[in-house]
RNA sequence: GGGGGGCUAGCUCAGUUGGUUAGAGCGCCUGCCUUACACGCAGGAGGCCGUCGGUUCGAACCCGACGCCCCCCA
C-alpha cells in the first residue's frame, strides 16, 4: 500500500462527495432498529448569499450528525430551504429588478419560484462541497406542496383549538412592504430625530408638547401627563386645542408620560407608537386614523392628504414655522432615539388598524416557559434569551401578510354571513384563490364564498419543521423522529424559530420540539482599526459584525473553498465552542493544511510498514508485553478516546477536536512511530511477538485516529480509508463504521503512567541535545536515570536507547555531569552523557561548515546556494565539496588537532564520490 | 433602563470539582536535512489570568463592586 507523495484535495474531495451522494451512504433508515438521532436542521431563508456565519455553523451541525452516526445511531439529518414569504419577494424583486405589484400576483409568484430554484442549487452545491453528511432525499421546501399541507394543516389545528382569531385591531404595519407583521419581525434601531416643541392651547393656558412625529397632528385624540408631575396637574381634565388642525382632545393623567422626556407633556395620536396603541385602549379613546396603508397621509390631513410621512413632517414643521408657533427644535442623537423598523427592509414601522389572523400567545405563556425549561440548552443560558423574550411578549402572533408569496391561508368568507370556512385536513394543500369549499358554511349554509388572499407568515411554516420532517398526520408519518433529538441554530434566531417551533409545538402535541438545542455563535471579523487601548487599565477591543456588502469576498466561502481543502475550512469551523462567537482569521483556516499534511505523511510512513493488509482490530491485550511500550501508548489512546466522547456528549466539539489532534500529533507522531521505526528498520533485533505487537498497534491506533479525525475531516479521512482499510474492514465508508470505544481498550492507569514517563524522558533527551544545538541524532554514551525510574521502565530499554541515540541505560551517576529533575515524575532524575567520539566529530563538522563556505566563495562557487548540500556528519563529506579536497584537508587536519587530539588525518574518497576521513592518534 | 456573554502570551483560544513553576495553535527567536513529513523536529522568549475588595492554609477559577467590549430586550 503506497500513498502518493502528497495529497492532492482538488480532485480527492469532490471524488468522494459524489460517491457519497451516488451510493447514498447518508441515507436514513426508518426501518432500522437502531437508535434514531434526528436533527431538526435550520432551513437556510433564501434571502441571498450564504456567507462564512451560515458554513461555521452548518458545518458544527455535520460534525455532530457524523459523530451520533459512527456513535451508531440512525442518524436523520435533512436539509430545507426556507423559500417561502416575504425574503424570497424582496430577493425575487432584487434579482428580477421588478415590484411584486407591477407585475401582478400569478407571475410574480413564477418569478419567486424560478429565484428560489437557483438559489436552491447555489446553497446546495455549497453545502455538498463542505462534505455535508445531510440525506438530500430528506430536503424540502417550504413553498413546496407538501410543505404547504403541514403548514396549511397547523393553521387549521390552531383554528379548531380555539387559538386562531381574527381581529381588526391595530397591529405592526410595514408600509414599504404594505402588510402586517409580527413583534419578532421588529428590530430597533437608533436613528437621528428631531424634537420639535410646540404648545396646545387650553382654557388654563398653553401646553408644551415636544414631538418627533409632528405629522401626526391630524391623528391626535388626546394629550397626557404624570399624574404626579406638579407643572401639569392642573390641566389634567381639561381640553386642548391641536394646532393647525384645531381638534379639541382631552388632557389625561397617565403614569406612562414620562416627565423626564420632552416637555413632559405627550401628545397620543392614532397610532404613533405602541403606547398610544395602549393609550388609545385604555382610556377608550377615539380613533382617528390619518395614514393609510401605503405610508401616505389621508383625508383627515386635510391638504396633506397624498403626501408621504417625510413630506407631511416638512410641511407641518413649515407650517408652524410660519405661524411662529414652533418655540424650539432639539436634535436628539441616534443612541437616544430608538425606533422600530422592519428587520426585513428598515422601513420604520407603524401601527394601523387592519384585520389579521392572530395566534393567541398571550395566555400561554407559562406553558411556553414550562416547555422551555425542559428542552436542554447548549450553552445553558441560551435558555435564558428564550425565557426573557417569552417574558417580555407584547403581541399575539399575526400570521397573515398581505403579500403573495407565501403558504396561503386555507380559509375563505362566506358572503352571506362573513364567518370563515377552512377546508377539511385530507384536502390539503388548499388555494383559496383557486379551490372552493368543498362544503356550505357551517353557520348559514351559504354557497357564495370570497376567498382570503393573505399568506401566512414566513415563520407559521418555518415553525413547523420538526413536524415538516416527520411528515405530520400524512400516510408516510414517522412518530420516531419527534421530539427531535437536536435543534441546531445560531443565537439570533432564538426569539423567531426556536421560540416559533417551541409555541406550535406546545400547541399541536403539549411537548417540546426537539430534546437539545445547539446554539452556535457569530463569526465576526477583528476590525480594520484594531485599537488596543489601555483605557483605566484595561484593554479595550473592537469587533463587529461582518457586513454583507463590504467583506463579500474576503469572507466568501466560495473563494474559500477554491482556496483551501474543504476539510481544512470544516476544522477551523469546528475549533469554537457552541455559543462563542468567533474572529474570522484566513490563517487559522489556512493552519489546518498542516494537519492534513502531517496525516497524509504519518499515514504513508505507518503504511509502508504495515503492507497490504494493515492491521485494524484492537491488538489482544495478552498479546503485548506487561509494562511494555504497545500498552502503554493503547492506554493513552483509551484516555483519549474517554475524553473525546465525553466532549461530544455535550456537544463540545472543540474539546473533542484538540484531543484527537493532541494525540494524532504528539502521542501517535512524535513518540510512538519514533518508537517503532527501532522495530521496523532494525527487524533483526526483535523477536517476532514484538514485531507483531508493534504493526498490530501502530496498524490499530491508526485506524482509531482516522475514524476519531473522520466527524471532522470526511475527505482524506475516507480516502485513506477506502485505500488502506475497507477491503479488510468491510464497511462501505469509513463514514459507516464504528468509533473506537474505551472498552476496547483494557489497559491501565500505570500503563498510562509508564507512557506519560517514557515522554518525559524522550523529551528530556531531545531537550539536552537542543539546548547545545546538536541534532536529535546525536549520540548519548549512557543515558542516566535514577534506580526507581529505570526499574520501573525496564520494558521501555530498547524504546528508550533507540529514540534517543543512547548506547545504554545507566542508574549509576558517576560518570554523568550533571543530573536535574524529570518533570513530572516526583523524585525522577535523569542525566546525559554524550558520545566523546561523536561529539568531536560533530564539533568538527560544525567548524568546517563556515571554512567550506569560504572555501568554495574561494573557489568561486556560490556558497551560499549550496549550504544546504553541506551537511557534514560522522565524518562524511558531502559531494558538493568534490574539487577543494585539499583546501578541505587542511582546515580538517587544524580542526582535528584541535578537537580530536589527532595528529594525522586521511582524507580519500569513497564510493558515491563522498570523502571519508580516518583520524590517526597522536 | 433590564438581561446575557466576554475580558488569560503579539494574535485566536483551552483551562476539568479552587491545589506545586497557568497551557495549545499561529507569529517571533535559536538550533537541527532525524532512512514519513522543513506544511517537519527540538528548544526559547513572551502572561501581576480587565481593576479593586472579600472568603480560604491556598483563587484565573468561588463571592461582591467597578471598568470596557459584543449581543438581546425596552
Amino acid at each position: 500500500m503506497d500513498l502518493e507523495a502528497s495529497y492532492d484535495f482538488k480532485t480527492v474531495e469532490p471524488h468522494w462527495q459524489r460517491w457519497w451522494l451516488a451510493e447514498r451512504v447518508y441515507a436514513y433508515d426508518r426501518a432500522s432498529q437502531k437508535q434514531v438521532f434526528s436533527i431538526d436542521t435550520p432551513p437556510p431563508t433564501v434571502s441571498g448569499k450564504l456567507h462564512i456565519g451560515h458554513v461555521s455553523s452548518y458545518t458544527q451541525t455535520d460534525a455532530i450528525a457524523r459523530y451520533q452516526r459512527m456513535l451508531g445511531r440512525e442518524v436523520f439529518y435533512p436539509m430545507g430551504y426556507d423559500d417561502n414569504g416575504l425574503p424570497t419577494e424582496i430577493l425575487t424583486e432584487r434579482e428580477c429588478g421588478v415590484k411584486a405589484e407591477s407585475v401582478g400576483r400569478e407571475r410574480f409568484n413564477e418569478l419567486c419560484l424560478e429565484v428560489c430554484e437557483k438559489f436552491r442549487a447555489l446553497y446546495r452545491g455549497l453545502w455538498q462541497s463542505l462534505g455535508f453528511s445531510v440525506d438530500w432525499d430528506q430536503s424540502y421546501s417550504t413553498i413546496s406542496p407538501e410543505c404547504r399541507r403541514v403548514s396549511q394543516l397547523s393553521f387549521l389545528d390552531l383554528a379548531a383549538q380555539g387559538r386562531l382569531y381574527r381581529a381588526a385591531t391595530a397591529s405592526l404595519w410595514c408600509t414599504r412592504c404594505r402588510t402586517s407583521i409580527a413583534q419578532a419581525e421588529l428590530e430597533a434601531q437608533g436613528r437621528p430625530g428631531v424634537f420639535h416643541y410646540f404648545s396646545f392651547k387650553t382654557p388654563l393656558g398653553e401646553l408644551p408638547i415636544a414631538s418627533t412625529r409632528p405629522e401626526l397632528l391630524p391623528a391626535c385624540v388626546a394629550v397626557f401627563v404624570h399624574p404626579e408631575d406638579a407643572r401639569f396637574r392642573r390641566f389634567i381634565g381639561t381640553r386642548a386645542r391641536v394646532p393647525i388642525f384645531d381638534i379639541e382632545v382631552p388632557v389625561r393623567a397617565d403614569a406612562k408620560a414620562d416627565p423626564e422626556k420632552g416637555t413632559g407633556v405627550v401628545m397620543c395620536c392614532t397610532y404613533g407608537d405602541a403606547t398610544d396603541v395602549a393609550w388609545t385602549r385604555e382610556h377608550q379613546l377615539v380613533s382617528r386614523v390619518c395614514l393609510g396603508e401605503d405610508g401616505r397621509l389621508n383625508a383627515q390631513a386635510g391638504v396633506l392628504a397624498g403626501s408621504t410621512i417625510a413630506e407631511a413632517r416638512v410641511a407641518i414643521v413649515e407650517r408652524l414655522k410660519s405661524l411662529a408657533l414652533i418655540s424650539a427644535q432639539k436634535e436628539i442623537p441616534p443612541e437616544q432615539h430608538v425606533v422600530n423598523t422592519h428587520e426585513r427592509c428598515g422601513t420604520e414601522i407603524e401601527y394601523l388598524e387592519t384585520r389579521q389572523w392572530f395566534v393567541r400567545l398571550l395566555d400561554a405563556k407559562e406553558e411556553l416557559l414550562r416547555l422551555g425549561e425542559k428542552v436542554r440548552w447548549f450553552p445553558a443560558h441560551m435558555k435564558v434569551r428564550y425565557r426573557n423574550w417569552v417574558e417580555g411578549l407584547h403581541w399575539d402572533w399575526a400570521v397573515s401578510r398581505q403579500r403573495y408569496f407565501g403558504v396561503p391561508i386555507p380559509a375563505w368568507d362566506c358572503a352571506r354571513c362573513g364567518s370563515a370556512a377552512h377546508p377539511e385536513p385530507e384536502e390539503l394543500p388548499v388555494n383559496p384563490l383557486k379551490d372552493r369549499p368543498s362544503r356550505p358554511c357551517r353557520k348559514c349554509g351559504g354557497t357564495e364564498f370570497t376567498p382570503d388572499k393573505d399568506v401566512l407568515d414566513t415563520w407559521a411554516t418555518s415553525s413547523v419543521t420538526p413536524q415538516i420532517c416527520a411528515k405530520w398526520r400524512s400516510a408516510g408519518a414517522d412518530a420516531r423522529l419527534v421530539p427531535m433529538s437536536l435543534r441546531p441554530q445560531a443565537h439570533d434566531i432564538i426569539r423567531t424559530w426556536a421560540f416559533y417551533t417551541i409555541a406550535k409545538s406546545a400547541f399541536h402535541s403539549g411537548d417540546v420540539p426537539w430534546r437539545d438545542a445547539a446554539i452556535s455563535g457569530h463569526v465576526v471579523k477583528k476590525d480594520a482599526q484594531v485599537e488596543i487601548q489601555q483605557v483605566a487599565g484595561s484593554k479595550v477591543e473592537r469587533k463587529s459584525k461582518i457586513s454583507k456588502s463590504k467583506d463579500a469576498d474576503r469572507f466568501s466561502p466560495q473563494r474559500l473553498l477554491e482556496t483551501y481543502p474543504a476539510d481544512c475550512i470544516r476544522w477551523w469551523t469546528c475549533s469554537s465552542r457552541l455559543g462563542l462567537d468567533v474572529i474570522f482569521d484566513e490563517k487559522e483556516i489556512a493552519a489546518g493544511e498542516k494537519l492534513l499534511t502531517k496525516l497524509w505523511n504519518a499515514t504513508r510512513f505507518a503504511l509502508s510498514m504495515l503492507g497490504e493488509a494493515p492491521p485494524f482490530l484492537p491488538p489482544e491485550a495478552n498479546k503485548l508485553q506487561e509494562n511494555g511500550p504497545e500498552r502503554a501508548f493503547l492506554s493513552r489512546l483509551k484516555n483519549v478516546v474517554q475524553l473525546y466522547h465525553a466532549a461530544f456528549a455535550e456537544y463540545e466539539f472543540s474539546a473533542a477536536r484538540s484531543e484527537i489532534e493532541r494525540f494524532f500529533w504528539s502521542d501517535f507522531c512524535d513518540h510512538y512511530i519514533e518508537y517503532v521505526k527501532e522495530i521496523f528498520y532494525k527487524a533483526e533485533k526483535h523477536d517476532a511477538g514484538q514485531r507483531e505487537a508493534a504493526a498490530a498497534t501502530l496498524g490499530y491506533a491508526l485506524y482509531a485516529a482516522l475514524r476519531l479525525f473522520a466527524p471532522f475531516l470526511p475527505h482524506i479521512t475516507e480516502e485513506i480509508y477506502q485505500r488502506a482499510f475497507r477491503t479488510r474492514v468491510g464497511a462501505r465508508s469509513i463514514h459507516l463504521t464504528r468509533l473506537p470505544m474505551p472498552e476496547e481498550l483494557p489497559y491501565g492507569e500505570s500503563d498510562l503512567r509508564n507512557w506519560e514517563d517514557v515522554k518525559s524522558v524522550v523529551n528530556h533527551a531531545r531537550g539536552h541535545k537542543s539546548q547545545f544545538n546538536y541534532s536529535l541524532r546525536q549520540p548519548l554514551r549512557v543515558l542516566y536515570l535514577s534506580s526507581e525510574i529505570k526499574a520501573r521502565l525496564a520494558g521501555f530499554e530498547g524504546v528508550l536507547c533507540a529514540v534517543t541515540a543512547s548506547a545504554a541505560i545507566s542508574d549509576n551517576p558517576h560518570d554523568i555531569d550533571q543530573v536535574e529533575e524529570l518533570k513530572g515524575i516526583p523524585g525522577g532524575r535523569i542525566g546525559f552523557a554524550f558520545d566523546e567520539k561523536a561529539l568531536a566529530v560533530t564539533r568538527l563538522a560544525a567548524g568546517l561548515r563556515g571554512i567550506a563556505q569560504a572555501g568554495k566563495q574561494a573557489a568561486g562557487l556560490k556558497a551560499n546556494a549550496a549550504a544546504g548540500t553541506m551537511a557534514i556528519y560522522a565524518g562524511k563529506l558531502s559531494q558538493s565539496l568534490a574539487g577543494t579536497e585539499e583546501l578541505f584537508a587542511a582546515a580538517l587536519k587544524v580542526r582535528a588537532v584541535q578537537f580530536l587530539d589527532a595528529s594525522e588525518i586521511d582524507l580519500q574518497p569513497s564510493a558515491g564520490g563522498e570523502l571519508q576521513a580516518r583520524f590517526l592518534p597522536s
